[in-house]
DNA sequence: AGCGGCTTTGCATACGCATGCAACGGCGCT
DNA sequence: AGCGCCGTTGCATGCGTATGCAAAGCCGCT
């Protein structure tokens, strides 16, 4: 009963049913011609021999896999775990496997990564922040669908989804001189981000509309130490900041923490902290942070309508969503 | 060059180089017998077509898919996320392929999370910490190696490892006794994870060792909001314990902002809280936890040698490994 | 009874690759 | 020159499944 060698195949099932090795793939094949006594004898046998068909074999002829390949970097903040987990349900939810790819070191895809694709995806689904275009560029010559979450790129046969960064560094922006702070500091993340550039001049140039100046900028990596870091650097100076837009919670919880316990600090009296993200975390007490909100589950609803939309009709036109993010208010700014 | 509807293969490339399939095969398979011309005019020919061998298809003639089956429930905690990371990457480093395959719901593994061992992984890992014993038992049945993470099993072919969950709770028992705690408390996880049956018994029967009696108990299910709303309780009441025992980090974080944020307590100098797991975000400044190192990076490493000597024989005698736990004091208990 | 149309079934083949086997060629040896 | 050996190559086949095609069976109809 348990741990036969050598798993059963259609040929097993089909001597067993006593019929033929294509009634045995039609059982198992939606919509196939097959009579109701062929196909509970079929059932019976397979349960006896605990069949299943074999994916691997079956994608050979049917050239689907049902895997997509998912391309991710460090799940080390809390916002990539919680869009992978969205991602990976919703994926599920459709019936289709997800096939990691890991990203990151470099932003380029080494040979571990790309060997993933091999398995001939049915289509890649690209979520790390930092993959460099070298590496889109590459994924794209592969001849395969491509998604792409945080990004903007316009090209054939690549849809992209990306929340209104822009957008979301506006609202914080309009937020803080509202509510009168007049030495606004930035703390972006990494560079070579999509999402880095698109916050970090939107919130200048809203700034400069506003009339206000910069008052300090840091370049962090998006990590909690860096926020941390670069908080204390900002903070230290003479002309304190009054308030700290970071490019995504996980500093901002670096940030809040370096405000508080190192440097004694009020939050939000002396200090208004703003993150981007609204990760489940930020809602916790001990951050009450206030944050714009990316929309990740709506995010990822709508990426996996473009997802079946693009296998169904390889060379249907690009497509680019940009939802809104939303200004979330809570304790960590004086808003 | 880019977006070709068809992928080379095998016979393109063999064409272009002017020699036989079986060349081209020979070539991208390690120890095979090439001459050095053949295999540049082969390597030339590929590159010119940007062919990779099919992994899907190869894989159907060696009886090997190089994919490993990660079973593994929600990512919502701080710990899951961390052990995924760690375990993926470990995965990747060795050339293997994880494919995920979603549990937890109902601690059964469904059809769709099934559905990803159809794609004939080489064996699975189960990470996810309450899978069901039946499930266990199926994945046993399915005739494949299978590799428990976080709970110790006895049977032919199934390798485990598990930190000793026991030592960790009695470790903390006896600390908080040295220290001179008298009202201690536990809160413990999910009843049906097996990390929580170890730990919530161990914790019982050291404190009662001791001579110490439990003063609280509650039940939470391993999240953070489980842990505030069971802290609330716990330390509502008149004799408010004096230090309080939690099944993992998480659950800890929520009792601490409930305990400092909703109750106005001051830690540990009115309540001592100990976590478990020792997640990255133990060390943020705002929880500073005492907690129990659950020490993942090793437990991965021995994981993955596990795998290797398994795949390599599977009628290798099975294995139990139990590395021990170690107290990180930090600044959420007096100690 | 005879016919056309529909459903069900099996046969044969293809998917892309790895590999056993035999054939071939070059080499050093006697 | 003749022999055997080894490195290299191609041929043929198999992995487990899906599917086009034709044969077979069944039905209701005239």
């Amino acid at each position: 009963m348990a741990g036969e060698r050598r798993r059963a195949t259609a040929v097993d099932v089909a001597r067993l049913a006593g019929v033929s090795q294509s009634a045995v793939s039609r059982c198992f094949t939606e919509g196939a011609s097959v009579s109701a006594e062929t196909r509970s004898r079929v059932l019976e046998a397979a349960r006896r021999l605990s069949y299943r068909p074999n994916a691997i074999a079956r994608s050979l002829t049917t050239r689907r896999t049902n895997l997509i390949g998912v391309v991710m970097g460090d799940l080390d903040g809390p916002f990539q775990p919680y869009l992978f987990e969205t991602l990976t349900r919703g994926l599920a939810s459709r019936g289709r496997q997800p096939l990691l790819v890991r990203g990151d070191p470099a932003d380029a895809l080494d040979g571990t990564a790309m060997a993933a694709l091999d398995y001939q995806v049915d289509a890649v689904v690209v979520t790390a922040g930092s993959v460099s275009p070298a590496a889109i560029r590459g994924l794209m010559a592969l001849g395969v669908p491509l998604l792409l979450y945080g990004r903007a790129v316009e090209a054939d046969g690549v849809d992209s989804i990306c929340c209104d960064n822009p957008l979301g560094a506006r609202l914080v922006a309009q937020a803080l001189a509202a509510a009168g702070h007049r030495r606004i500091a930035y703390l972006g993340g990494r560079p070579t981000a999509f999402s880095e550039q698109e916050r970090g001049s939107a919130f200048r140039a809203a700034l400069a509309e506003l009339g206000l100046p910069l008052a300090a900028a840091g370049e962090g990596d998006y990590s909690y130490d860096s926020g941390h870091r670069e908080a204390l650097r900002l903070l230290a100076g003479p002309d304190r900041p009054d308030a700290l837009f970071c490019g995504n919670d996980a500093m901002a919880f670096g940030a809040l923490d370096a405000a508080r316990t190192a440097l004694g600090l009020r939050v939000p009296d002396d200090l208004s902290i703003v993150g981007f993200d609204d990760v489940p975390m930020a809602g916790w007490p001990s951050f009450s942070l206030t944050t714009i909100r990316n929309p990740v589950e709506d995010i990822v609803a709508i990426l996996l309508d473009m997802l079946e939309r693009r296998l169904a009709d390889p060379d249907a036109p690009p497509v680019l969503h940009r939802p809104p993010p939303l200004l979330v208010r809570r304790g960590s700014a004086r808003l």
